[in-house]
DNA sequence: GTTGCTGCAAAACATTTGCATGCAC
DNA sequence: GTGCATGCAAATGTTTTGCAGCAAC
């Protein structure tokens, strides 16, 4: 995923680019990792004054459910990230003090002896959670 | 994890025996399964009236604390059940209605061509989700 | 009697929603 | 001008905390 092609899924889909929505795309696209939206907030409060959370959780929102961001959930918080490409199912490496990832191309279902017998499957959840090199670095 | 052992672990901690904790561990004895404090609430709230989260809470992070009930979280939600075993490494199959669970003993970690550098692993997460039968007949 | 346990109330925190105004198209 | 976008405020839902009284030991 890249500003542009998600531009193009907005125009698409009919929804209006603004500022605030260029900007947090272009913030995703820079980033490349994990924000919750407190982060968002943060990124973008000094050039919006009176930014708030509102916008940025309906835009969130917005953007998942074009499949612009993946998310997950971290100790209580939803955090979201520019889906990474969406022709390829993995995983992620996750640092939990900044949200950086490394990509894990092995999935567990692929695993022929995985047994689910008495369930309907709908999904999975496999996430690896560490520091990255930096964030150790300056932690300890 | 079972009743008993849970008592007893209690009382090696110099934690006291009240009829909220015995209830509330005989209740996850009984469900087998991950709960909720709502639903925590729920079952025991007939037999005390004045029950209120506050004291539910502070039980389930007792408990999790002692390595009584292990946890997940699930639509932003902290769900509870008893440890399975304390010695042997697994990961579960969840019910996303009832919380009913099934064990899986594969673990990916235990792959050889998983690769982490660049990163300080300190713990990991696989689930997979969907409805138990029973669920799923009632559902649909 | 000491210490931990509980209920009450209030607060904390992330997130969502109603409504009126504002802006993109 | 129409319809989506935004800010404000208020509400929601889950979880946590301070404090005073109560119960287990």
């Amino acid at each position: 995923m890249n500003v542009e092609k998600a531009l193009e899924k907005l125009k698409e889909e009919g929804f209006k680019y603004t500022d605030k929505r260029m900007d947090m795309l272009q913030l995703f696209s820079d980033e490349s990792r994990y924000l919750a939206a407190k982060d968002v907030l943060e990124a973008l409060k000094d050039k919006y004054s009176g930014l708030s959370f509102d916008t940025i959780y309906r835009n969130l929102s917005l953007f998942s459910d074009l499949g612009i961001l993946e998310t997950t959930e971290l100790a209580g918080e939803k955090k979201f990230r520019f889906s990474c490409s969406t022709d390829h199912h993995h995983h992620h490496l996750i640092c939990l003090e900044c949200g950086k990832t490394k990509h894990i191309h092995q999935c567990p279902m692929d695993s022929s002896s995985m047994t689910t017998e008495g369930f309907k499957v709908v999904g999975h959840k496999f996430e690896i959670y560490g520091y990255c090199d930096k964030c150790e670095a300056q932690t300890f």
